[in-house]
DNA sequence: ATACAATACATAACTTTCTTATGTATATTT
DNA sequence: AAATATACATAAGAAAGTTATGTATTGTAT
């Protein structure tokens, strides 16, 4: 596993964590936002990211708005109201994974 | 995300993690003292651990005994040196990751 | 002015790593 | 005697990534 791959399954709760926290968000700006937050440590690439998005707009867990600047268009997304508690729910979900992990990745439980 | 599931790419840490503790474990057992350790909120499954360990095996990270228990064969594994390397590797990845994510989700970081 | 890099989207082929289902056999408990 | 637990194994399929590639616009450096 390289260092700038996710462990599979923590992208959805992190884009729905970003989503969040900024409002409404385009998929190239998440990428540069991890990028950035985590000095290069963690990558989003765009062909994990962008089928992703797609996916949870099909589910009516996003909504997207294009806009354009200039002539390149730009398609934010942002959480419906479903999508706030999926958010919830896979937050919730991967904090209690990581929980249970560091439980049993120190060394005097096992 | 059943909760009882793994993020893909924790499994193969976690057996090296519980090898490294126990010296040397078999199979079920594994499956067993995981589901103890955490009260049933994790479940490693025998599809997915038994395949990992004849991998680790043929990567030459594991080494096994075959004991027989009555007429029923156990088969123990055990880190070898490079096994001892690559759990050090793995484990001090995942913890890294977790950190990421954890910086990542926490409310004020983004 | 022109080339190169960055921005911004997208998809397709492939790989890895699981889940679920199934199979075999022995040992233990009810 | 039947059901459950122990203990291994594999195969089909799904999920969720990677890598590669493509298109087009905009900004920057030579």
């Amino acid at each position: 596993m390289n260092k700038s791959n996710l462990y599979k399954g923590c992208l959805e709760p992190l884009v729905l964590k970003l989503l969040n926290d900024n409002g409404r968000m385009y998929g190239y700006e998440m990428t540069q936002k991890v990028k950035e937050l985590t000095v290069g440590e963690l990558t989003i690439t765009e062909g994990a990211l962008y089928p992703l998005l797609h996916r949870l707009e099909a589910d009516g867990i996003l909504t997207t708005e294009v806009e354009s600047i200039g002539n390149r268009p730009r398609k934010y997304y942002k959480l419906t109201e479903k999508g706030e508690k999926q958010k919830s729910h896979a937050l919730e979900e991967l904090q209690n994974f990581m929980r249970t992990m560091q439980l049993l990745l120190h060394p005097q439980t096992i």
